[in-house]
Parts: C-alpha cells; structure tokens; sequence
DNA sequence: TAGATTGTTAATCGATTAACAATC
DNA sequence: TAGATTGTTAATCGATTAACAATC
C-alpha cells in the first residue's frame, strides 16, 4: 500500500485461486522451470488461461513479455500478498480429531501459519503432544496467549462451545479467527473471522449431483 | 425440472448459502416458529435480506405475502432442493484424523449424508470400528463397493496417494467424489468432482489480516 | 389505515471473457 | 518472419442491489 493510496484491491475469487498456482509452481520450481505461460497453468489447474493472466497481473507477479511468468518471482509475489513469506504464530482450540488433523498438516508452515499451542477441556487430552504441540487446559488460554503474544485462532470445537470461546478470546485480544464450528460468530468490528463451513461444500456436490 | 425444460439455474453462491439458512430455520421450527421474514433471517444470518428473499425465491420456497417465508415449508425447499431428503449412501477412502472427524460428525445425516463404510491400509486402524463404520482394507474396495453398491466417494487421503485412488474408484463406477486432498483429479466428465480446499480459506483469512 | 412484507422488474456493479496491440 | 505470449482496453455476463407495486 504506497502513499498514493490503496491500489485496485484484488476480489475474493483471486484470492482463494492463488494457493492452486503457488502449488503448481511450487513443483515447475522443483523440476528447475525459470518460465511458465498462463496457458501451461490453464492445463494444470482446468481454469481458463485469461483468468490466471488476470489474477496473477492483479498481484503483480513478475513475467517476460512473450516468455510467461518468471516462476520463482511469481512464488515470491503470492507468498508476499498473502503474508506467507513469514511465519504468524497461531494456537489451535478443541483438539478432537479435526483439531488433530489440522496440528498434523504440516503443510500449512509453507502457508504462513505455525500452530505453537492447543487447547482442549477433556482432561485426557490436556498434558498431551500432538505433532509436537502441546495441549493445554482451555482455563490456560488467557495465561498462555499473553504469554506467548498470540493473536491468531483457529477454531475446532463444537458448534454449541464456539461463541463461548470466542467471547474469551475476544477479550484476551485475539485479532483473527478461523472458525470450523458451524456457527456464526459474534464479534467486534475490528477482529477478522474466517467462516469454514463444510456444509457449503456438500451442498455445491449435492445440487450438482443431482443436476447431472 | 419440468416438461417444459429446465427451469432458470439456481447459483452456486446461493447454493452454498443454503446450508446456513437451513440452520436457522431449524432453530426456528424447533422454537415453533411457522413464519420467518427475510429481515429476521438476515439478523441471524448477517446477510442482506434482499440477498436472502431472491435465494428463498430462488428455489421456490413457500411464502405468505406481507407476513414471510413459512418455516417448515421452507426447510423442506432446501433440503428438497439439495435432495437432502433422503439419504445418500457414501464411504471414506484414508481414515486419519481427518476421516475420522468426518465420521464422527453425526450432521451429515441431517444433510442427506451416511457414510457407511471406511477405507484404508493402515493395518492398525483395518478392522476398526470408528464412530460404528467399519474400516476395511483399501484392497477390498472393489468388492464392498459392489456389494453395497454405493456412488459417492469422500477422500480424506493424503495428497500423492490421491490420484490412485481416484482411479480405482472411476474404474468401480462411483459417480461423485468429495475431495479432501489439496490435488486437482483427473475424472471423465461423467463423474462430479468437489474440491475442498482448506488453502483457500486459509488465503482468504490471511489477505483480510493484512489488510485490516 | 399504516406499515411491513413479498413479488417483480430494473439498475448497478464487478468479475469474467474477448479482442487486439505490442513484442521478442 | 511467424508464432506465442503478455499487456491493456473493451464487451459481456450474471450476481447483487435498488426500486416500487401489490397486499394483508
């Protein structure tokens, strides 16, 4: 953001596309690809070749005029726009087996996120490590997140807990949610909730299941 | 879809809305309330009511001009709609944490979902009971496939082993497949593919922080 | 009646798509 | 040169939003 003032912001759509390309040219990088054309990606990824040129020109990732996009410099811009090229510390709240899941994906500290602490109420759990991140007892949540300085949580307890836990960390000063538990969350203005609902998804494969 | 040709085709944001406004309602009816307004709805929801009223048009869900939309009647829209109304019968390829998660998630009934069968080659988890479905042997999907003639798919397998089993299930006939893996299928183009992917919303989470 | 609501049509907005110039 | 590609602008399309009539 320069001091001209905000540039065109980049919509939604764009966004949520970005991670299938950094995949793609996460492995073109890996074979030792310098170039590649939007037309390559199209085939990789099935999108049409004009929206990968938008998307990645809307980001401004490096090209050579007739050649394609520089690979490695299109890594770095994606990296760069969604904060990924360094780490945000986050904790995890509701270790049952998604919670595990996501303590196991060890892909997500190429994403930007490092899970560095969860948090359950079952006693057979707290005391635990899961992929090496220790499980603390929800009542330690004030005490750990002021502590470590965390603003970052993800959210993986159950539907009827989530408000709950979200109204304490609200309070602990917590700045962003990613919220699994089917439920709208209530919070103030300034504290980013991202909603995954699985439902949608089930939904989008049902109608069209029925459509074909 | 009547005689005279398809009727108009209901988006797939508004499809995607579906599942919350379902939600609601349910609430609702189990309050006993029979009529709901799409400005009431919007409160819950935190959706423009407008955006609300064309979805519920949408798929033609019953309504009581000046007093709303009639609760009961429009659950039943929906999840007509998403044929939730009676239940497909499905199973799970990789019964990880994150199989197991969706097994346990007793919702799925209610949004015309049952697994009943779990895949895997783990020889410590063949032969489990998880949440009361059994966990076979990968090499045996085939024959229960077959026998329980079943045409949708849920892969929560890891990544490179996505593909192959992609394969194998095209090759049994399976219609559907809910992806879990961060990788694009390769399918006919008779078979429906729906992609979860989790990087999306992790992208979207990360590009409102910056911005915020 | 007044007011809140659905029903329906029109306007707006923005994402996608197309077209074509520039260029190596 | 010819061809493939990015760069850039314009056209299209469809979802969202607005407006207002009908009505109980």
């Amino acid at each position: 953001m320069g001091i001209f003032g905000k540039r065109k912001s980049v919509s939604v759509q764009t966004i949520r596309r970005l991670p299938q390309y950094l995949r793609v040219l996460c492995d073109l990088h890996g074979y030792g690809r310098e170039l590649v054309s939007s037309t390559d990606l199209a085939e990789e990824t099935r999108l049409p070749p004009i929206v990968i040129k938008k998307d990645l020109q809307a980001i401004g990732a490096p090209s050579k005029l007739r050649s394609g996009f520089k690979v490695k410099g299109t890594m770095e811009a994606i990296e760069n726009f969604l904060g990924w090229d360094n780490l945000n510390r986050a904790f995890l709240v509701g270790a049952g087996h998604l919670g595990a899941a996501l303590l196991g994906f060890s892909g997500f500290k190429n994403h930007g996120l490092e899970l560095v602490a969860a948090f359950d109420t079952h006693p057979e759990r707290v005391g635990e490590e899961i992929n090496g991140v220790r499980v603390w007892h929800t009542a330690q949540l004030k005490g750990v997140i002021e502590e470590k300085n965390l603003k970052i949580a993800v959210l993986t307890v159950p539907g009827p807990a989530a408000q709950g836990i979200t109204d304490t960390l609200v309070a602990c000063g917590i700045k962003a949610i990613w919220n699994f538990a089917p439920v709208k969350l209530s919070v103030p203005a300034d504290v980013v909730v991202q909603q995954e609902d699985i439902a949608s998804g089930l939904a989008e494969l049902c109608a069209r299941l029925k459509k074909s």
